[in-house]
DNA sequence: TCTGGGGTCCTCAGGCAC
DNA sequence: TCTGGTGCCTGAGGACCC
């Protein structure tokens, strides 16, 4: 374990609802929720004003509506995220070329091995100061915590949150760990957290007083070790710039359960050809085919198959699919079905047979875009003639009055909200769904370039320990 | 209340080879 | 030749994370 908190994570706040914010200006200081918005969507993010009102994330949509009628509702734009997180990657790249990223908006750094930092002053510099990038860069907030191990540096920055730094210094550890939930440990989920609760286990200090042999009895090995070694606040993870993927896999739930076995069967190859996209986007083949299901009572269940070699063909993947699906009984419905294929490799046994296919699959994959980029159809409804989609939240130009977003659509209208990042809130107009002025464009970049942007940095909310 | 999507890791059971 | 132990692989399911 090292001797100086060198190790930071970061955290950036309410991300994905932040970003909204900032690039919808009618909606900064407002509830603002973001995630699926069919009748089975999950909420991905709310932003701070939103978790006044209990939404959180995970929370099923229809319950945040009640909870928060009055808020924005808007579905997730990857595209526009993945630009901002890659900006604020850059920042941490140019601290350490040990960066780990655990999503979109969360990153671990080695200080250390950047030369950055090597004691608890220096390293609360480069805190303040990537704050303050990450701010003027994005116009958006991350809490940064820094310590010596990387559960710890991640508890440091959820107790940074919102819009702060935490410095954990080596040696207060066991005290500041002791008193928290099993919950705050990395690994504890509700289920462990309720096998731990009926033991009489709540707090950090109870797992390390239970002992190892308790725990691995409780939990089984290499759970029970792990998780009494954190306990004890040892973390010797280190941080890894480089992991490969180990499965790639696509799903879809259905707004309507599925009862017919041939739409079943047509949707799990669909599945089967975007997941083949997907590694082969990648430059990967694998050897085992998942497939999952779940079904109306939400019982899940996986079938999977093991080829002799690894294999990208679309051709392939179907039919191993198809086959592990006749041994699944779908009576009753099914309300989400995924294909995935692990057991990676990034080459692919040479197939005469499947190389004669590819360019036909190729040219058939070709006429049928991007089905999964429009919201998932309801289930056993007839195809309707295909018009303008309009999804909340997405950026669009109109001829006469420039840019803004869709507020909302239906019966045919679509109310479009005009303004941009640095305008003040726009107004909004209400047109038909194929008014021929109106189109989808990109988003705009939150922080225009502006020569005074880099004198602004400043850091509130530095409250180290 | 009614539960997304994309992942990782762990456990357990059964088959098989040595 | 039979049997038990062991290790590896496969398949299924569960928990967890963001």
């Amino acid at each position: 374990m090292r001797t100086a908190p060198t190790i930071l994570h970061l955290d950036m706040d309410a991300f994905y609802a932040s970003a909204e914010q900032a690039s919808k200006p009618s909606l900064r200081g407002k509830a603002v929720v973001v995630g699926g918005l069919g009748p089975r969507g999950v909420v991905a993010t709310a932003s701070y004003e939103a978790r006044v009102f209990g939404v959180h994330s995970a929370m099923p949509m229809a319950q945040a509506r009640r909870l928060a009628p009055n808020a924005a509702y808007l579905v997730p734009r990857f595209g526009f995220y993945r630009q901002i997180s890659e900006q604020v990657m850059g920042l941490l790249r140019a601290l350490s070329p040990l960066v780990e990223p655990l999503s979109l908006d969360e990153a671990f750094v080695d200080l250390e091995a950047g030369g950055t930092a090597w004691d608890e002053e220096s390293a609360r510099l480069v805190g303040v100061g990537l704050r303050a990038d990450i701010r003027s860069v994005t116009g958006l907030t991350g809490s940064v915590g820094l310590a010596a191990s990387k559960m710890l540096a991640k508890i440091a920055s959820e107790q940074a949150k919102p819009d702060g730094l935490v410095v954990i210094r080596p040696g207060t550890e066991r005290a500041l760990l002791g008193p928290l939930p099993v919950r705050t440990l990395p690994g504890v989920g509700p289920a462990t957290g309720d096998h731990l609760r009926r033991a009489g286990i709540t707090t950090v200090d109870e797992i390390a007083e239970a002992g190892e042999d308790e725990l691995v009895r409780l939990l089984g090995k290499a759970h029970g070790q792990g998780l009494y070694a954190m306990a004890l606040a040892r973390d010797e993870r280190p941080v890894v710039a480089e992991r490969e993927a180990k499965s790639v896999s696509v799903e879809d739930t259905y707004d309507v359960d599925i009862h017919d076995r041939i739409r079943v069967g047509l949707e799990v190859q669909r599945l089967a050809d975007r997941c083949v996209r997907r590694l082969r986007d990648a430059g990967l083949s694998g050897r085992t085919i998942v497939l999952k299901v779940r079904r109306y009572d939400f019982s899940t269940l996986t079938r999977s198959e093991t080829l002799r070699g690894p294999t990208d063909d679309p051709t392939v993947v179907r039919e191993a699919a198809a086959r592990l699906l006749e041994s699944v009984d779908t009576t009753g419905g099914v309300r989400l079905l995924g294909v995935g294929v692990s057991g990676l490799a990034d080459y692919t046994q040479e197939d005469l047979f499947a190389q004669a296919h590819l360019a036909a699959d190729e040219a058939a994959a070709e006429e049928q875009p991007e089905a999964e980029a429009t919201a998932v159809p309801a289930a056993e409804e007839p195809a309707v003639p295909a018009e303008p989609v309009w999804r909340a939240g997405q950026d669009v130009r109109h001829t006469d009055y420039g840019h803004g977003w869709v507020q909302g659509s239906g019966l045919g209208k679509v109310t479009i909200r005009f303004e941009t990042p640095d305008s003040e809130p726009g107004r909004v107009r209400t047109f038909p769904t194929d008014d021929p002025g109106l189109e989808p464009t990109d988003p705009l970049p939150l922080v225009p370039r502006r020569p005074e942007a880099a004198e602004t940095r400043s850091a509130p909310g530095d409250r180290g320990a």
